[in-house]
DNA sequence: AATGAATGAGGGTTCATTCAT
DNA sequence: GATGAATGAACCCTCATTCAT
């Protein structure tokens, strides 16, 4: 029985790669439980039987990928790293380029499903929100960020830039060798663009 | 012959109008030639016979969309607005929104056709840029932008910060009233994070 | 233009003949559009084209049966034939065993649309009640039937023994030589199980 | 031993009951194995260790409803009811309106089983036929049925009364209160349409 | 040049049935 | 003997695309 139950698990856990790979590289309509079934080396009925409809696939898809992006974001936000090196670890973790396609899966997933909505708004609102507010508390408090700025703008603002940096990830990942060019990324995002380095 | 050439104009016209506007709304896939050709009062057919094929049809629209955006682009750095409110216009320019959906669309076009991807890159990576740089030369001769930045990485943080803007823009007119949120919010893309502004 | 709408108008109808057909012989569920199709020599699309829907094909064969029905019926009941010939006719009426399936047929249709069951009670309940009250108003008139047997079950005992007729029509039809059977089976019906022929 | 057969028994019969149930309540087409086997408390697999096809299944229920059914109608028959009760008892035996669906079984089973088909017209054409032999002899006796009338014919009308009821069972129970029309129909049964009670 | 009808290819999904455990 | 997992075949349906008119 165990011997079985382990090979189930590893089919579900195929079906999903496959699904998060694919979904990710094609989008949610372009790819068919055919095709996801043929990468995971299984029956399209298969799918069906683990998931039930090619819709609560991605939404089981997108649960992973939000609660590995948490888990994540907790031991960045957690670690001993400097404040500003947070900030930059944070914008550009590549788990969250994994997430590229968010948008598109999320409205799918999102706007179907009663369910859904309940996971994303409290691991979202409540969980990533509280760390974020936690980080920005501790950049108050050792002065590198301005007291007077509400966590509202900080929180969108951040939010903004990591969505920005997913939807250009072709091109960062195509200069990604530039690191000189990373470096003035990085300094733009802390700094602005009309900002100038303290020290400087 | 004259009135039927007039005709073929307009029905090509509303079938791009019909087109642009469905893609907008319900995206690329969800979207049926059928539809898109009751909605212009048009047979399917008649839009094969003008674009051939979906695809082309949706590159058409794009191309449209991108010769709109360059000439509002153009009319904002070529404005006697000053700097640092061009420097806000072009994030925020409304038009942008409507292109939201580029992202999901630009995918299925460029990448299958090659004739797409040039006028793309092109487009965007000539005539975009330069404009920009004009921009930011600007910035620099007036002394808002750090001389040492790069045009590449000035260029590489204001597209981010768009297409971040793009991706939150759900969320951004639901606090569109919180006037105060998108002044910080301002502040923070063009003094960044951990920046200060000159006369604090 | 008459000659593409003739064509398909031939199609439609023979879609329809086959539906009908098919239905009748195997049952909604055991018969398959593709199987329909291939008998109307047109493709599965095409039933889509003209119909929407299995159901939907569906209820138009029923729809068309019913008015097929209620023509015969009402030229019986207004023909010259003597009272019981009428009786006679009705319950034998071979075109109604071609609604041998009317059972299953109609659960299905009737069950999922609202449009149907109107039309179902107009056509039934209305039309068809209204005819049989005129036919059981004229053999009480002529003192063939007794003017203390309520209409409601003069219409109950037609109906049972009509349905008992199409459940029985395999075994009729393979005796349907022996019409001396036929003949007693007519007089069973009029005069019932214990009753004697007046004149014997 | 004795114990793991007595399991296996129980196993068959809930397996035999849920499908009973179930393809008299939904149709034979419209229930799954799954689902008669989740009712069951019984793997999928158990119902084919035990009765090896679906329709195998369907074969089963019905020849222990025509066993059962033959038991009741021996029950009236042998009874000590008067003879014009015992028709009545027949017609109306809520028992087999159990059967209503027999009609889409049978079919099913009947055309694709020649030991099926054996058993019903042993049974039916057999047994059945002889118990009303032999009731329409006591009719004839007792000078309730005209000698006249061959006992084909009586048996056919029985036959078609009985499965006319079947076929109309909803719109007699929804009326069941009315017992008024119930006895008026009752006397169309038994003295016909043109019929005259004797005593009247 | 425009159309309405027709279709081939493919998509999501179900289910009777099998098989290793 | 019983099971849960897996699947092939089929089903209903959609849609981009073509073609006769």
């Amino acid at each position: 029985m165990k011997a079985a139950e382990r090979i189930k698990e590893q089919k579900r856990e195929a079906i999903l790669r496959q699904a998060q790979e694919q979904f990710a590289t094609h989008g949610f309509e372009k790819v068919s439980v055919s095709e996801i079934a043929a990468g995971a080396h299984v029956s399209p009925a298969t799918i069906y039987n683990h998931f039930g409809t090619k819709d609560n696939l991605a939404r089981e898809v997108i649960r992973q990928l939000l609660l590995s992006l948490l888990q994540r974001y907790r031991g960045i936000v957690e670690s001993e790293l400097p404040f500003p090196e947070k900030l930059v670890a944070i914008v550009f973790d590549k788990a969250e380029i994994a997430g590229q396609y968010r948008g598109e899966l999320l409205r799918t997933a999102y706007e179907g499903n009663q369910e859904m909505r309940e996971l994303v708004d409290n691991l979202w609102r409540t969980e990533f929100n509280r760390l974020t507010e936690d980080l920005f508390e501790q950049g108050k408090r050792q002065g590198h960020v301005n007291r007077d700025t509400s966590h509202e703008a900080l929180l969108l603002y951040l939010d903004i830039v990591r969505k920005g940096i997913f939807a250009s990830s072709a091109e960062l990942s195509a200069t990604a060798a530039h690191s000189s060019l990373i470096r003035e990324l990085n300094f733009l995002i802390l700094y602005g663009l009309l900002g100038k380095e303290p020290g400087r």
